[in-house]
DNA sequence: GCTATTTTTAGACTATCGGTATAAAATACT
DNA sequence: AGTATTTTATACCGATAGTCTAAAAATAGC
């Protein structure tokens, strides 16, 4: 990544941190990295859009420990699930990020709302299998029930927690104890087969919440516009790229895009866009387009 | 109440329903109601200040429905605890209020935070004495763990629900499904004697964020200043009510204010405010400025 | 080391928002 | 009818997110 970007990055993130996203203006931001406007605008479209480079690199940084965590260890070990829920709960109570988890869901900004949404699903996968090898495997038609139980618990005792007192404690506690009583709700749930969520309940789609096809396009379209806009600023001149988008941008506009058409480019896109910074982007655009297709040709 | 208020707070609410808060500016609900800026602020200092009215005025109307449904039916009826617990998640739906709920947490607003973790404390109270009512009473000394986790299921239950959905799904359904996960916790943590929140755990506090006296005072004069400029503009002449806000802010202001002299005159106060639109407002200040002696005595 | 290119800068600018202020018009009260 | 109160329309303020530009600074290629 940039150095610059990460300048910004760590600066902002710094400061929501100490004072909320919410509360936490580009200005802030300006005068906490010592740089200027233009270049922040340079990195990202938005304020939304910082906070988002920042939830992703902290998602990486809390997999990254888990992993560690793990390392050596049998996949049953239940202290070992523990200190991985906590890692999670540590690094959102230290980043305040519970609070940007939630008081996004009223912004309008459907990539952040996106993200968020992925990663929480994300989350709620990793556990449920998790919980699968822990306990007995004979519960793995329910492990999305106990997985999200179980965060429920957790986050619902922890918040509660906040309301008696501004003592802390720690994440392993409480996870310890919710935990604790998620184990006789194993045991009653394979008694009396009472099943909540399928296992193949989470979605893997991008944005599930925009049916409408034209609406879709021009979402589409406005993603194209935007790396257009980058490329054109960033990169030392990079015919390909550029062509390729605007080869998008028409035949997206065209009355019966040529799916074998954009298939391709796509590919080619992702090709040339593979370990940039908009790798994620450009991924992401990908099955946008994907979608819409099928919506276009059902 | 008055008409106008009652207007103003109709029009609000549905735009808050319909946009959510954050996207719904004042001069949304401007034109929504048909009335001028001056009016909206006849009522209410601040767009928080309506979000407040709004969310009192729909937890009366829950807790009402509440009362109803229990009326005639035994205490340990299930199905009335799923049907009161589903009312107030119904309305919540309805009113798009959780996302306003955890939105305001990044907010600096103290009033409406407080209020919003007045509303959650009273919510589990409530239902914590419920499960006790409903299941075995030796429960008791863990029916606020139940509580807790209870809701911290439900709800997350339901967010995940929505996370692979936009099907609707009864909220008695969830409730069910999550209280009969409930027993097998209840039976067991009667036997481990495992407990996390004790039953008194709870605070009743106005607001304990605050633990700086001076803070507070100044907080409370704020309050004061407010009311004050409310009670100048809105009601014909009384003297009275100004004489006291007025005492209030002076006694508060000397070295050693006159405990005595206070509790007697917010008596007075909350009398003459008995029954008026301002009720609430002046009994937790009447509790602020109590809680702040006891700390300048302390 | 020089030049061409890119990045960064400072700051002006727009539009929106929450909130204040005020004078005139409408309404209510007596 | 005359006075007090509420409501309206509108101008205004300061803060904010975001755009744009022209010039300075940094950096790359040769």
């Amino acid at each position: 990544m940039n150095a610059k970007k990460k300048q910004i990055i760590d600066a902002a993130h710094r400061l929501f941190i100490e004072k909320g996203f919410a509360l936490t203006s580009i200005q802030d931001i300006l005068d906490e990295a010592g740089i200027a406007k233009g270049t922040f605008y340079n990195y990202f479209a938005s304020k939304n859009e910082c906070l988002m480079a920042i939830l992703e690199f902290v998602k990486e940084e809390g997999d990254q420990k888990r992993k560690e965590l793990a390392h050596g260890k049998l996949k049953d070990n239940e202290k070992v699930l523990v200190a991985q829920i906590a890692i999670r709960m540590n690094i959102n109570r230290k980043h305040s990020i519970m609070a940007v988890f939630e008081s996004v869901s009223v912004s309008d900004d459907t990539d952040l709302k996106t993200l968020l949404k992925n990663q929480h699903i994300e989350e709620l996968k990793w556990l449920s299998t998790r919980i699968t090898e822990v306990f007995r495997f004979e519960n793995r038609r329910y492990s999305l029930d106990h997985a999200v139980m179980l965060l429920g618990m957790v986050h619902h005792l922890m918040h509660v927690w906040k309301l008696g007192t501004s003592k802390e404690i720690a994440s392993e506690e409480v996870i310890q104890f919710a935990l604790n009583r998620l184990k006789p709700i194993i045991e009653e749930q394979m008694q009396s087969k009472e099943v909540f969520f399928q296992n193949d309940w989470l979605p893997m789609s991008i944005d599930p919440s925009v049916t409408d096809s034209t609406e879709m396009k021009k979402k589409v379209l406005v993603k194209l516009e935007r790396l257009d806009k980058k490329v054109g600023k960033m990169e030392r001149i990079d015919q390909k790229k550029s062509d390729y988008i605007k080869f998008l941008q028409d035949e997206l506009q065209a009355e019966w895009p040529r799916t074998f058409l954009l298939e391709s480019v796509l590919m080619s896109l992702s090709h040339v866009f593979e370990q940039s910074d908009y790798e994620h982007e450009v991924n992401q655009l990908s099955k946008m387009v994907w979608q819409l297709m099928e919506q276009i040709e059902a």
